[in-house]
DNA sequence: TAGATTGTTAATCGATTAACAATC
DNA sequence: TAGATTGTTAATCGATTAACAATC
């Protein structure tokens, strides 16, 4: 039981782990090792023991993982005590797809509210929630209790929101646009989903692909 | 000159120094050194001599960098001759949202053709684009020139359709579904965009927030 | 020439992989 | 007991950071 905390690179991998393992459980495999489990993850029998043992090691020595076991810890981990309450800053094209997913997808966050700059938009239901006025969801944020907030901003609005969001003290930014709030402020738990950075690293390896150089 | 071969970590930090580059030349600076950028992307002067470096190096000793050439050369490593060619498969939500975006975005990238199972959409039009079966895309990847294959399908979906975009010999794969493209074929470029993933790792490092271990 | 700042080599840091003792 | 496989410590690898000579 080494406990040290787990770093950014394991905790990204928590949520392939227990795709897998929910995958193994609903096939009706009870018992796994980490040379298994390694393969079927892409990576090695050493990597996924010391992942584990991040979160104190969940295996027997000599006979492996229980997969019931495995899951149940993983989702322990995943699903904390009740589910993290989001809202959505930003009802555009992209802003709701993200608001369907959410809704849909079973993440443990539970999205709460909606909010848009646009008058137009103001009032509109979307997937049963009132789209709120963008002028209110500080104090929204501080009246009920939001854990994570969904920026679908163009990156102007984004900028613009970034002071009112360290107001709100809300810990987490799910960011979709792209102004950088971990430049802007460093103790704020940022995770980008940058659709332009990633597509262009893509082209950018699929168009070197075979030049040595470069 | 070192011309190294860029690693993966570099090679996504690229859009980044694009975008914070294109802005300073549209704010009309001229020179900037390597502490001014560091500052700006959140990082160290060391990291960014050495990312420059690895593409040959496009700086001045004693003076600095010129906004306008780094943003010429940056341009040209992002943007090689010609734009790519992608075509989408599965016409869903998030499908038609990301086809929107590579439209509407400046990536480099061009959507070329949309494909779905679903007959009832087969025929349609998705932003001037026919939507065509399914059935149809291996062809029309061996007849005209496709560089990138963006799957917006369904886990079980990618997973039937994985041995067909091998044969394609398509060498990128936009993948927003749940299957892994990188176990299945190692050779094959991918670059994942698990909305999934990168939301439970959010959750997991917002509500551990403040505690000490695990 | 002196000051500034790069390119590049060396040192550090952290993550991954390997090795092995513990133990089922 | 012997074989298997974990938990954990040690070695390796790669990326980041620091240092400094080159040079504008």
């Amino acid at each position: 039981m080494s406990h040290m905390k787990a770093s950014l690179p394991v905790i990204r991998r928590l949520p392939r782990y227990y795709r897998y393992i929910t995958e193994l459980k609903n096939n009706g495999t009870v018992r796994i090792s980490s040379s298994q489990l390694a393969h079927i993850m892409g990576s090695t029998p050493s990597q996924v023991r010391q992942d584990f043992n991040c979160f104190g090691g969940f295996g027997q020595q000599g006979v492996g993982y229980s997969v019931d076991l495995l899951h149940e810890e993983i989702e322990k981990l995943l699903f904390p005590e009740g589910k993290q309450r989001a809202i959505l800053l930003g009802a555009g094209t992209m802003g709701i797809t993200v608001a369907d997913f959410v809704i849909k997808e079973n993440t443990g966050v539970e999205l709460v509210a909606v909010f848009d700059n646009d008058k137009a938009l103001i009032g509109n239901k979307l997937f049963g929630l009132e789209i709120l006025s963008m002028d209110n969801f500080v104090e929204f944020c501080q009246q009920e209790h939001v854990d994570i907030i969904i920026a679908c901003t163009t990156k102007d609005v984004a900028e613009q929101l970034a002071p009112k969001i360290i107001e709100t003290g809300v810990k987490g930014i799910w960011n979709y646009s792209h102004f950088d709030f971990t430049v802007y402020d460093e103790t704020m738990i940022v995770e980008n989903v940058h659709l332009r950075d990633s597509l262009m690293a893509l082209s950018y390896r699929v168009s070197h692909k075979n030049k040595p150089q470069e």
